[in-house]
RNA sequence: UGGGGUGUAGCUCAAUCGGCAGAGCGCCGCACUGUUAAUGCGGAUGUUGGUGGUUCGAGUCCACCCGCCCCAGCCA
């Protein structure tokens, strides 16, 4: 008897199959009963009526729970009434791992704390499948994006000597060589890459040990960081919003079933159209004052004061230019006001916040060290990517962009945890 | 690290003024030939997060401790 995956049924309607996976449902009205199962392709709905089926078989339903892993066999029907418009007439039950009683989740509401600490179960969950599935897709447009416009991917280390932004460091012993610190960026290394390769990007797990306790943040999460020589920042944005409309666009067309399983509203995400606001730093503060914000110039802004600007617009917003002390030190000095720098924060709609933070880098190497000194950053730590700017230095930009908060925004989710598979956070390093 | 919540059955939650510890789901049994988280009837299920205090009596009031959630900050 052939094997086939449930969402290859449509090809088989009049032929008897074999289908393996784990029951969902059961249910059972004393002549008839019917078993609901998922294989990760889709949702199959098997009946078995008893005057047609063997009494071991019959039998053999009794004893099926939820959750136990099965094959059934039996001839392929549309059936109108079902999610995916086929059913199986089952003519032979096998039980390929049972399981008790005792699964931990049940089809019902449950907790979000329950759930997480029985994630290697809640995977299996439809909702759960498709996030899963649309986070694929967003990482799969991302390396189609880039790769369609000759970037190369570089993979950068995890490992690292204490360099790149000044928030929490996971660290760990690292032979004769001190510690070794988690990478919290892939960024300096892709400075050096940029320099070789010209447009390259990274794609990869990054590490930050700060306390954060919100539903943006994870411990350890995925970004996405290019690198372009002899891009400005405006360019810099230009590839942010192509890179972010592509993604945008690619889920439409690929994700409907999945989008509809999440109950996402659509039209939101089909009124995502270029080009996106690119507001001033210094504008965006008269803005926040006039709608009663006690912001001053030279503060950072706050999530509140983001929610203000991003509030009536129904795409991503850059806001661009921020004062030099609330940013890192190695972007850019803005030649038109050089109390300010040449970076964005990239904005999502609907109350998700920042998505991306990039900029150009300062390429001056007088400047930047100042920088860097005025910070008290440790110099030697970072004596190559000062290297950078001795031998042939050349005018570039990059960004990050946070995987798990953009699959967020896509599919709508209340907490990025539900975002990764695996979710790192301060209280959660197990399952 | 600060502010606000919350903790009761396997799960989701209720318990009035301090007065017998409850319901739904799930589970077990029975019935049912088209169910969609099936339905109907019956049944079992507790260290009320912990320690101490007030009281004739504490899930409820008080003190301390612990866990978790949300918000802020940090950032993607």
């Amino acid at each position: 008897m052939p094997f086939a995956r449930i969402s290859e049924l449509p090809n088989h309607v009049g032929q008897s199959v074999t289908v393996r996976g784990w029951v969902t449902h059961l249910r059972s009205s004393g002549k008839i009963a019917f078993i609901v199962m998922r294989d990760g392709t889709g949702v199959l709905q098997s009946v078995l009526v008893k005057s047609q089926v063997t009494p071991e078989t019959w039998e053999r339903f009794g004893t099926l729970t939820q959750e136990a892993c099965i094959a059934v066999t039996g001839e392929v029907k549309v059936d109108a009434r079902q999610p995916g418009g086929h059913e199986l007439g089952l003519t032979e039950l096998t039980v390929i791992g049972a399981s008790p009683l005792d699964y931990p989740i049940q089809p019902k509401e449950h907790g979000v704390d329950y759930l997480l600490d029985n994630r290697h179960f809640w995977l299996r969950s439809p909702r759960q499948v498709a996030i899963a599935r649309v986070r694929n897709e967003i990482e799969q447009a991302i390396h189609d994006f880039f790769y369609g416009r000759g970037f190369l991917r570089v993979d950068t280390p995890i490992l690292t000597a204490a360099i790149g932004e000044r928030s929490g460091l996971f660290s760990t012993e690292y032979f004769e060589e001190g510690n070794a610190y988690l990478a919290q960026t892939g960024q300096l290394y892709g400075e050096a890459a940029a320099a070789a390769f010209g447009k390259i990007y990274t794609f990869g797990p990054t590490f930050r040990a700060e306390k954060s306790k919100t539903r943006r943040h994870l411990t350890e999460f995925w970004m996405i960081e290019p690198e372009v020589a002899f891009n400005d920042s405006d360019d810099n944005m230009q590839l942010q919003e192509d890179m972010l409309l592509f993604i945008v666009t690619r889920v439409l067309e690929r994700c409907r079933a999945e989008l509809k399983e999440l109950e996402r509203d659509v039209t939101k995400l089909e009124g995502v159209k270029g080009p996106f606001p690119r507001i001033d730093y210094t504008d965006a503060v008269e803005i926040l004052k006039k709608k009663g914000s006690a912001v001053q110039w030279g503060d950072d802004l706050g999530a509140e004061d983001e929610a203000l600007l991003v509030e009536g617009h129904a795409t991503p917003v850059f806001i661009k230019n921020y004062p030099k002390e609330a940013k890192a030190f190695y972007m850019k000095e803005n030649p038109a006001d050089p109390r300010t720098v040449l970076c964005d924060d990239c904005l999502a709609p609907e109350g998700y916040g920042e998505i991306i933070g990039g900029s150009q880098r300062e390429d001056d190497l007088d400047k930047i060290l100042h920088r860097l000194r005025e910070e008290k950053l440790p110099e030697p730590a970072y004596d190559w990517y000062l290297a950078l700017r001795k031998y042939g230095t050349f005018p570039h930009a990059g960004f990050g962009l946070g995987l798990e908060r953009t699959v967020a925004w896509i599919c709508g989710t209340p907490h990025i945890r539900e975002c990764i598979a695996f979710p790192r956070m301060m209280h959660r390093l197990k399952p």
